[in-house]
DNA sequence: GCGGTAGCAATACGACTGTACGATAACGAG
DNA sequence: CTCGTTATCGTACAGTCGTATTGCTACCGC
C-alpha cells in the first residue's frame, strides 16, 4: 500500500483556509487558487480532496457549523457539571452563537456569508436547516427542563418560547458583527431576553 | 444638447435587474453580463452608469435598504393617520422586515448577502450600519412613545428594549427565509415580543 | 436641418476562474 | 530493494470575469 495521508485532517485544512478567507474578503474573496495559496498546498490538493466547488462550500460550511454547535455543547456539560441553575446554562451555550472573539466571529461570518448562497442552493439549505433545527430543538428542550424545574412557567409554549431566545440571539449576532461587540453589552441582552422566559412575572425586571 | 435619459431609472433598472439575480441565485450568480441580460440592456450601458462593480453593489443595496425603510414609515403613517397604539404600528411597520412575500424576500436576501461582503469592505459596511443605527432610532423612538403614552413601563432602557425587539425581527427574518412563512407565525412571535415591553407586567400574558 | 453631445451597443483584452490531466515524489507491502 | 499506489504538484485549457475602448445612433438646441 502506498503513502497515506490523514484525509480528514486535510480537509479540515482545507476548509479552515476557506473560512478565514471568506471571513476576511467575503465571497468574491474566495477562489481555488486563493484558498490554496492561504492553506500552503497547490490547486491539484484540493481537487484531490474536493470534487469541485460546491463540495467545498457545503463541506466548509458543515464543519463551521459543527465546531459551533461542539463548543454549545461543550458549555451544556460544563454547566450541568456545575449544577447550574438552566438559564444559566442557555445563556453560556448561546453566547457562543455571538461573534465575540477572533473564532467566533470567522464561524460567524461563515453560517452568514454561505446562508445567503444557501437559499437557492437545495443542499446547502439543508446543511442551514438542519443546523437551525438542532439549535432550536436544544433550546426547547432547555426551556422544557426549566418548566420541569418550575424556573419556567408551565402554561409557556417551549418551542415558541426557543424559536424567541434563537431569534434575538441570531439577531444580536447581527448586531454585535455590524457595530463592534464593544457598543453594547450582547450577553446582558441576552440574560434580559433569557430572564423573559425564565423567570415569575411578579419577580421578573423589566427590560 | 443630446439626448436625455433619466438617470435615476435606469441606475435603478439596473439595481433592480442586479437584486432579483442576487436573490435567486447567490452571489455567485451575479455578474456584469448576467445583469446586463436580465435588464435587457448591453454591459457598457452598466459601465455608462457606474463606475465599476463595487459602485453597482453599493448602490443596489442601498436601493434595497431605502425601499424598506420605505416602506416602513408607510406603515407608520397609516398607523399614525388611524392612532392606532404605538405597540401596533412598531409590530406593522417591523413585520416589513420579514420575507413574507416576493418583494421583502428579495430585499431580504440582497440585505443578508451583501451584509457578508459588507464587514470586510468599509463603504458597504457603513451603508449597513447608517441602515442598523435607522432602524434602531426608529423603535427606540417608538419605545420612548410608548412610555410617554403609558404603554410602557416608565423605567425601561429605551435603547436596549429597542435593540432586543430589532435584533428579535432580524431573527425571526432569518427562520421564516430558512424554513419558509408557513412553519409558524413569525408575525405572532413578534407581537408577543413586542408585548414584552408594551404592557404592564400584571396584565401581560406569558410566552 | 444640422452640429454635437450623450445614450447605448459591440467588441477587444488581459486576468483569473474552475476543472482536467499528466508528471513526480514518497511511502507501504512484498 | 522494488513495485505499486497514492499524495502532491504543475501546467494546460476553455470559459468568464471586469474593464477599456471604439463607434454608431438618436436627440436637443440653435
Amino acid at each position: 500500500m502506498p503513502r497515506v495521508a490523514d484525509h480528514d485532517q486535510r480537509r479540515a485544512q482545507i476548509a479552515r483556509a476557506f473560512q478565514r478567507l471568506l471571513a476576511a474578503e467575503g465571497f468574491a474573496g474566495v477562489s481555488f487558487s486563493r484558498v490554496a495559496a492561504e492553506a500552503g498546498i497547490s490547486v491539484g490538493l484540493i481537487q484531490h480532496y474536493f470534487t469541485g466547488k460546491d463540495a467545498l462550500l457545503r463541506f466548509a460550511y458543515e464543519d463551521a457549523v459543527s465546531r459551533m454547535s461542539r463548543r454549545v455543547r461543550a458549555r451544556v456539560h460544563e454547566g450541568e457539571a456545575a449544577r447550574l441553575p438552566t438559564a444559566e446554562v442557555l445563556l453560556a451555550s448561546l453566547a457562543e452563537l455571538l461573534p465575540l472573539d477572533e473564532e467566533r466571529n470567522v464561524e460567524y461570518r461563515v453560517r452568514q456569508g454561505l446562508q445567503t448562497q444557501a437559499l437557492p442552493h437545495t443542499d446547502l439549505a439543508d446543511v442551514a436547516r438542519k443546523a437551525g433545527r438542532d439549535l432550536l430543538g436544544y433550546v426547547t428542550a432547555a426551556v422544557g427542563n426549566g418548566v420541569r424545574r418550575g424556573e419556567v412557567e408551565p402554561d409557556v409554549d417551549a418551542v415558541l418560547a426557543a424559536r424567541m431566545i434563537l431569534a434575538t440571539t441570531q439577531g444580536l449576532a447581527d448586531q454585535v458583527a455590524l457595530s463592534g461587540a464593544d457598543t453594547f453589552s450582547a450577553p446582558d441582552l441576552l440574560r434580559r431576553v433569557i430572564t423573559t422566559v425564565f423567570a415569575d412575572p411578579s419577580t421578573r425586571k423589566t427590560i
